[in-house]
DNA sequence: CTGTTAGCGCGTTCAG
DNA sequence: CTGAACGCGCTAACAG
């Protein structure tokens, strides 16, 4: 394998040059570039990134923390962060956290240990942020930026919607079709972003003057069997509700098999909302109805963030709110 | 930042034991070592792997190539391949290429700049078996594995399952339901492991007597999308068919709706089988019939290889061949 | 505009 | 068992 001072010799020129001339720097005659060139083809030679990434101390490298990689939700998001990094100059690396805490603390070292230049989440931990280094802007924390998530205590860059207007919005659709007795099958209990929609649900139900029972608000997730398994939950009890809504996609979906299993119609007898959009909504049966984030968005606007870090060395406080969407399709209708 | 200097003047020694302690070398006096690793603590000294990848040329991680992301078909393949990845003190990188030839080469200049140390390929092309170096195992290659596809020509170390074989019971299958016109929606026509199912669904059809019209085999890209559309197209025509083979199961879960949008009544006036068994297989109405591929341990096998490669510095022409199982559901009930 | 020189932080000789 | 010295391939600073 070529290396630098192999092209130098070949070019007869110094190494300074040919790292100049692949650079891109403008004081290179022409003459001698053409003779880089040259010479660079003529023995194959690619920069060892290795080298200088060692050099610059950068590793044009960005992790993105995923808490479930199957969950198609993640997947648009994701496209957008890469294209970005691409477009840019940067790298991807993925990281598959699963929920894990743990998992998400032996991810980020991978930026104490200089493979990556900053941790793009779309989790709900902070990975560095532990006991009292929490609270507050920790100078020594990476550059990072949070997607989707984002936790109350600490003033990180975030990209999000607003989740409580989002729930607020997809209940009071089911309420507009004469709804009275609805369920909110919620994600883990520990995620601000589903506090945020339950706390839009009881915001809307509060305001048509009905009060959340305790047993119609069930945890779930995420994941489809999550969803199946609280809805036979639901409908084990005396009376049913007429309407579902889940925090996201997959659970709905779930939901709405175990309402066909225990043999209702859909959606005539049960009406079910979900949130996100992932592209499975569109083809469930019946169609779901649901919140669509701009996912794409979500993860173009967080990578510009990084970068903006990356640049400018500091974190900005910033948060930055996307719209989202009511998608209404076959899944919500009318009470009964 | 502290580095390995810091280090060896905190614990009062040179560098090199510094190096060889954390090292984990067995000729390192008790008393030094301690002396060594409570400077480490004392100075939140971690190690520039940066700098370690470059002096000893590896990086310690290998590029995943995925065709798409969004594909949950791919992820529990890519978690097979972390686990094993992680334990072995390996990192991945992953490359979404979109079924494009252009970003898989693009991802795949990472090897030769020496970022990561090989490629498992998720996809159909080998992106650096271009025009006279095909049909022959190239020295030159990086280490690289390919999972579920591969490619006739070039005996590249592969893991996979027998795609004609899966095929052809899927389709008996339906044959043994009694069915006797059977559509075949295929996934992209360049692809090796789709020409491999369509063979295997002719063979099933010849060997019950029964001849593959042209007009019953169509091609989609894997998409939700594209499976709707195709099953579209078979129900235009004059007469329709009683079951469809689906390549994967997001084309079985679109054919599923396009079905039921046309009126039909599912699953007795169509039998539907899918490919692959995700996740939403199970979850879909009705539930959907399908080949479950051992996708954890493609990926664990894939990485087992790459490892071999890795240490042994030489590509095996191996390839392995894992075994299905016809998972069967709902959606394929006897011919009306 | 180009060449010379000096490291980046680490692992690995080779002496002692 | 430990230390001193070197070099991986590249870029940045400074001369010329």
């Amino acid at each position: 394998m070529a290396n630098i001072k192999d092209v130098a010799r070949l070019a007869g020129v110094s190494v300074a040059t040919v790292s100049r001339t692949l650079d891109g720097s403008p004081k290179v005659t022409a003459a001698t570039r053409a003779r880089v060139l040259e010479a660079v083809a003529a023995c194959g030679y690619v920069t060892n990134a290795l080298a200088r990434n060692f050099r610059q101390r950068r590793t044009h490298t960005v992790l993105v923390l995923v808490p479930d990689i199957a969950n198609p939700f993640f997947s648009r998001i994701i496209r957008g962060i890469e294209r970005v990094a691409l477009e840019h100059g940067y790298r991807i690396l993925l990281g598959d956290t699963q929920y894990n805490a743990e998992r998400e603390r032996a991810y980020a070292a991978l930026v104490t240990q200089r493979q990556a230049d900053g941790i793009i989440c779309l989790g709900m931990n902070i990975p560095f942020a532990t006991g009292r280094s929490r609270s507050r802007l920790d100078p020594d924390w990476p550059p990072f930026v949070m997607a989707c998530e984002y936790d109350g205590e600490i003033p990180a860059p975030t990209v999000c919607i607003d989740n409580v207007r989002a729930a607020t919005e997809a209940t009071r659709h089911l309420l507009d079709l004469g709804h009275r007795d609805i369920a909110f099958i919620s994600g883990p209990r520990a995620s601000p972003l589903c506090r945020d929609r339950l706390a839009g649900f009881t915001e809307a139900m509060t305001a048509a003057g009905l009060r959340v029972r305790r047993e119609r608000v069930r945890y779930g997730d995420f994941s489809l069997a999550a969803g199946h398994q609280q809805m036979r939950a639901l409908l084990g009890g005396a009376r049913t509700p007429s309407a579902v809504f889940c925090a996201n996609d997959e659970m709905a979906i779930g939901a709405l098999r175990a309402a066909r299993q225990a043999g209702l119609s859909l959606p005539r007898e049960l009406s079910i909302v979900g949130f996100d959009d992932i592209a499975f909504a569109e083809f469930a049966t019946p169609a779901l109805t649901t919140i669509r984030q701009p996912r794409e968005q979500i993860g173009v606007r967080s990578m510009h963030l990084m970068l903006e870090i990356l640049r400018d060395g500091q974190q900005p406080g910033r948060r930055i709110v996307l719209t989202h969407e009511l998608v209404v399709r076959e899944s919500s209708v009318a009470a009964p």
